[in-house]
DNA sequence: TTACATTTGCAACTCTGTTGCATAAAGAAT
DNA sequence: ATTCTTTATGCAACAGAGTTGCAAATGTAA
């Protein structure tokens, strides 16, 4: 599916800022930061790449993670992921060379049994170490 | 064992600020943003807790958690960590509704088979959900 | 109590993220 | 195609988190 049919599905316009960014997080499991995106999208104003990544969080298209320096990073959504439920809850690898952020989709998520009077929802794990380009 | 004596083991001067700082942590299990512990230091600079907190990490006195919310917190290690090494990695559980986060020091820690080419070196695991002062 | 090394506080700065408002663009109707 | 309405964008301004350099204050050991 292209990216501007995946935009309108999700009941939002379809301009071109929100096609390169979509376009951009497509390829690879990988999530990006800020900072990391801001440089391939051309002459794009900061501002208006806060909104379209929160925009496309809260209709699914994306989902946020903090790395483990704290840096926000966006990957996109495979898991038929709707407004404001997401369904891809999966683990992350941080590589601690390169910094990049793998989604893990396939690795089974461990549950834990939790003290009593804590209930859990949810859980985020990132593994760190060195990823295959790094090794 | 006071936290006066605490730090200076650790080779640090043992000052004002720096004994009330890790005083406030010793109690519970908690893990502090920078936020919530300034208020409760009286006048300290704000640099100087940033700082106070970096080399308390740094000999392995507390660790840093990222929250949820991307929000730094930092809570005392318990398990002998001595200076760039760590040895207290355990689960962490942020409570949604009060968004308190604990260390879970007993929890058992799964160990994930990763694909080819990627290895771990550890694992941040934050579970979130409700905890026993909010159910 | 003096002297040295370290810590603290202040100023200034960067980076991240948000809000309000005027302008520009998308989508639908004419 | 032209107009109209809604939504998105860009800009300015701001708030918060975190860092660095430097002078003044404090801790520690002699």
């Amino acid at each position: 599916m292209n990216a501007a049919q995946e935009i309108k599905d999700k009941g939002l316009k379809v301009t071109t800022s929100r096609v390169k960014v979509l376009d951009i997080l497509q390829p690879d499991g990988l999530a990006l930061s800020h900072m990391e995106l801001e440089p391939m999208l051309g002459k794009i104003d900061r501002i208006t790449l806060y909104r379209i990544l929160n925009d496309f969080e809260e209709v699914g298209l994306v989902h946020k993670v903090i790395d483990l320096d704290g840096v926000t990073r966006f990957a996109l959504c495979k898991h038929n992921c709707t407004t404001h439920h997401h369904n891809d809850n999966h683990l992350h690898f941080n590589c601690t060379a390169c910094h990049k952020m793998y989604c893990m989709d396939n690795l089974p998520i461990a549950t834990v049994s939790l003290p009593k009077g804590f209930t859990a929802t949810g859980q985020s794990t990132i593994i760190y170490g060195l990823c295959s380009g790094c090794n």
